[in-house]
DNA sequence: CGCCGATGTTAATGCCCATTAACAACTCTA
DNA sequence: TAGAGTTGTTAATGGGCATTAACATCGGCG
């Protein structure tokens, strides 16, 4: 069992690239964020996004073409972090430890980023269609990075039974932004990868 | 391992007792859930849902008084309807097959209504007041009917972990609805089920 | 200094939507 | 068979929201 100690600057969990490159983009995609896990992305304005940066709607054409386009680059990002980190991991040749690499890196990114997560899991139907693909592939070949080191670890398992399995896995992970989690991060961290990794082997 | 067939008529997991009272009601019901949980509660008009089941908007004001009370007795009906059987399965004297009686209830009622279970997941902010603390009041007592019986099962366990566990587990059996499922429905039943066991036997 | 691009602000504009009004049709029943 | 309740329909009505227009401010750079 390994620890879950807060991302540190470094730490590809931390948060996005482009933090650097234009803050207040940034500034924006993270209220946006927050908005539009707790309300909806229909449930959320551009007006309520604006003031949550301190400006006013309008302000935020100055830096994306439209709502839809905040939506689109935020999911877009996160499918690209996701995936990328995701393929690094998997790469361990020990598949007992690439899985628990990925499981870290997966419940790390769900514990500092519980807004992103929830806004993955449920907005992507509103993503215009260039980037919908997009986002669907990159989600798709994440999940295909966990059930190719499944399948090392249970060779002979049907792959859609891994399949399910790994979504039902996502399912527990990504729990955390609705669980109050009055567990501290770490214990809830431990949890999760106890829990996460005793129902994989369990469907083999 | 037990089986999940589909729902019998009889079947507390068959439908909203109020089929049988009003089928309109029933009908705009379960038009609305399927929206709300596919475009989420403001995502879909009144005219989406009236056109669901043949009617025009406005048609709806007969047998709702708005919006907002559609979503409210959907949620309200949802969360009886899992608490009051949670409490029933829950008082087997045996805690092991207390939480096998719970599993294969929560896991029948997600693959019977995968819509249900995510408007039930996703939109208790949009209920209006008075029923929104009605709803979280049942949603707290079905959690705890979760956790007494896995404090009967591993006692000494602290309850906020277990607390923590029940809703991580939650978040498994609901990931129903986002997976593709092409697992046959028997077969993903009985996968949700030894995974859940598993991971809430690794919690303690 | 004087212009300009970047970044904001406050007024339109136009659409969508929840809700209500005004008006039919159908059924039941006295 | 007339009248009333039930369930619909098609026109308002009014508000909210995404988006655009028109107008400032300000910092840098010629």
């Amino acid at each position: 069992m390994t620890s879950y100690p807060a991302a540190a600057p470094g730490d590809p969990a931390a948060g996005p690239p482009l933090a650097a490159v234009n803050p207040r983009r940034a500034e924006i995609l993270a209220a946006a964020a927050e908005l539009f896990a707790r309300r909806g992305y229909h449930g959320a304005s551009i007006g309520d996004v604006g003031r949550a940066v301190g400006l006013t709607g309008p302000a935020l054409y100055r830096h994306f073409s439209g709502k839809e386009a905040v939506l689109a680059e935020m999911l877009v990002d996160i499918s690209e972090r996701l995936h990328a980190e995701g393929v690094r991991r998997a790469a361990d040749p020990d598949p007992g430890r690439a899985l628990d690499a990925l499981l870290r890196w997966h419940i790390a990114f769900s514990l500092d980023n519980p807004a992103l997560i929830t806004v993955h899991e449920r907005e992507l139907d509103n993503v215009p269609e260039p980037q919908r693909r997009e986002v669907r592939r990159l989600q798709r070949a994440y999940v295909e990075e966990w059930v190719a080191v499944l399948r090392r670890l249970r060779p002979g398992l049907p792959d859609e039974r891994t399949r399910a399995a790994v979504h039902a896995c996502f399912g527990l992970l990504n729990s955390t932004p609705r669980s109050a989690a009055r567990l501290g991060r770490d214990a809830m961290g431990d949890l999760l990868h106890t829990m996460a990794r005793a129902a994989l082997e369990s469907a083999g």
